[in-house]
DNA sequence: AGCTGTGTTGAA
DNA sequence: TCAACACAGCTG
């Protein structure tokens, strides 16, 4: 239960501003809020279960939540531990300190054990549909381990990072035509390979463009800092 | 001592 | 296949 986690980008699009957040390695979390619970109950309907006792929300005696994910079991000390059972045996995934870290472990696992049209605690998003092609440069036995010790989610959080800059490349590099676009600004017009070469200073494109751009500006003939 | 993960069992 | 439960054994 070892690593430097630093961001969760698995799941939950239910989340109002983004798709990813700071997370602690498994086990090293801090306690969900109310909150969380909210996005539980929606994602409990796309992983229609237990529909039927609803009125097990009223969790009177122990630990046990009402909301039940799959391949997610409580443990004593009020975490969570997720598993899931292949070839007539137990796959240990780790305990999480939430439930919905475990669930987020559960589906993933899944995708490797089982592939994509497998049952899943949460939906596919923009963000989680890349995940099969993350898992197909690793093992089952890989995938699972980085589950299990918490390099999954930022070494997949690398992967979309990586993918996303090279969207942004390929959007330059094949963009000649929109670098030669006129953009007018009042009485002035300029192309927007002007704009590269005249008006902008690295940390301007940096931010705007981000990485691929600050590539852009320096095969331009710009001063990297 | 606290916690994790395995052993086991019964339900689906 | 799956989760509930108990607890052995590991770790800090």
């Amino acid at each position: 239960m070892v690593s430097n986690a630093k961001i969760y980008v698995n799941g939950d699009t239910s989340d109002s501003n983004n798709s990813s957040y700071t997370v602690f390695p498994p086990c090293k979390r801090m306690k969900h809020d109310d909150d969380d619970h909210h996005h539980q109950r929606q994602h409990q309907q796309y992983h229609n279960r237990n529909n039927n006792n609803s009125n097990s929300n009223n969790n009177n005696n122990n630990n046990v939540s009402s909301v039940k994910f799959k391949g997610v079991v409580p443990q004593q000390n009020g975490h969570w531990g997720a598993q899931i059972y292949a070839n007539h045996q137990r796959i240990w995934l780790g305990t999480f300190k939430s439930e919905k870290e475990a669930a987020m472990a559960y589906d993933s696992a899944a995708l490797k054990i089982r592939g994509d049209d497998s049952q899943r605690n949460f939906p596919w998003t923009d963000n989680n549909n890349q995940e099969p092609n993350f898992q197909n440069q690793f093992t089952k036995e890989a995938i699972l381990n980085m589950i299990r010790d918490g390099t999954y989610q930022p070494k997949f959080a690398d992967f979309l990072r990586i993918q996303s800059q090279r969207e942004d490349q390929n959007y330059i590099d094949g963009g000649t035509a929109s670098l030669n676009q006129i953009i007018v600004h009042g009485d002035e017009q300029f192309s927007c390979r002007q704009l590269f070469q005249k008006e902008l200073t690295p940390s301007d494109v940096g931010i705007v463009f981000g990485e691929a751009a600050r590539v852009m500006y320096l095969q331009e003939g710009g001063i990297d800092l």
